[in-house]
DNA sequence: GAGCTAACGTGGACAGTGTCCACTAAGCGC
DNA sequence: GCGCTTAGTGGACACTGTCCACGTTAGCTC
């Protein structure tokens, strides 16, 4: 039941974003009264946080399925592929902030009580910080990424492919057409790339 | 009174974000009843638009305020300058975002409806965007930035330090402590400055 | 000045929301 | 069987956005 009214959760904030997870409406998917979903948590805070857990939950599978698409497999020392997953990263949520934006924002609408727990590790995991260091890292076992330039370097890259989701996903830039999303985003990620990768030229994505 | 209502609504913003700015506090702050608002807003949305238009104003006001405090005009080919005017444009940014994280989060929360206008220009103006292509722009007439790497640069930038505002702010950041801001900031700013910068040293800001 | 008009604000209503309270039914150990 | 927890029900309340019909006032035209 908790589950179904997360997965209810779910479907609203897909179609509607964060503020479209309404609990009546959950209970009404799940074909129970209102106040049945107070059995399950505190308040509607503590179901939207669910949600929000779940849709970032999303968010790090799109990016885990995308990465196990390109050949071969991390740590065998091949300079391409490790270029190749962390493209594979930055697109990954890129492309989920743009076919699911509902998902997306709601993934980052974590109540302000609930706090986000990822944040403080420094090994990879599961989320999408986690396999952003994963890449990063890969980076650098390849030398492709200077290993004294890779301490902290995941928030900066974080935050570029973050503020171009946001900006083309809900800010100013969301009305902007195909052709003007696509030259944005090479220019985003080839700052990216440029910011990231030592002199050697890089392996075409 | 449409003035009021959008100051009414201002204050809400600030306190409680884009949500905060609920119709009826608005005129019971103004102190009329709620429909009295619909004489000048077609509805919740409309009044909201005004709001965060007002907002990013807000942005806006302060980043020049910034700008205008760092020595020197812009125009007289002082690279200092220009460099302090381009840092002093991103810590507006961030520190606009840090201190009123409500009217930021609600300069960027203009209703699906309302397209926002300010992308399409190019030239430069009283907008936060407009400001940042000031900034550059300076920076290829001093000679900080290669004039060939200019075209299109400010999307990276402002994807950058929006990004780790809202990180900061609103998202997974927003619980750490004073000291992992700094260096989180620090390192945002150092990457953007590495990828504008020519090879030259920056001066230090 | 008389009378019309348009803008502005009021009062009362309705549906929809989150949330509280008292209540009923089912399962389970003693 | 008794008492307990757990899950769900029903009814209420305050609050929201919004619609409708109604006064009230300022400004204009004749």
């Amino acid at each position: 039941m908790r589950e179904g009214l997360i997965a209810a959760g779910l479907e609203l904030a897909r179609a509607g974003g964060p503020d479209a997870v309404v609990l009546r409406e959950a209970t009404r998917i799940v074909g129970v009264v209102p106040n049945a979903a107070y059995r399950h948590f505190a308040d509607r805070d503590e179901l939207l946080a669910a949600v929000c857990e779940a849709a970032m939950a999303r968010l790090g599978d799109r990016m885990a399925a995308e990465v196990a698409r390109v050949p071969g497999e991390r740590g065998d020392g091949d300079a391409d592929a490790a270029f190749g997953r962390m493209a594979a990263v930055g697109m990954a949520y890129l492309e989920f902030a743009r076919e699911e934006p509902g998902l997306f924002a709601t993934a980052y609408a974590l109540p302000d009580q609930h706090p986000y727990a990822v944040v403080g590790a420094t090994g990879p995991d599961a989320s999408p910080l986690g396999q952003l260091r994963a890449g990063l890292d890969e980076l650098v076992e390849v030398g492709l990424l200077d290993a004294g330039r890779r301490t902290g370097i995941e928030f900066p890259v974080w935050s570029t492919v973050h503020g171009l989701a946001v900006l083309l996903g809900q800010g100013p830039l969301r009305a902007a057409p195909e052709e003007d999303r696509r030259m944005l985003t090479d220019r985003v990620l080839g700052f990216i790339g440029e910011g990231l990768l030592t002199a050697v030229a890089a392996p075409d994505a």
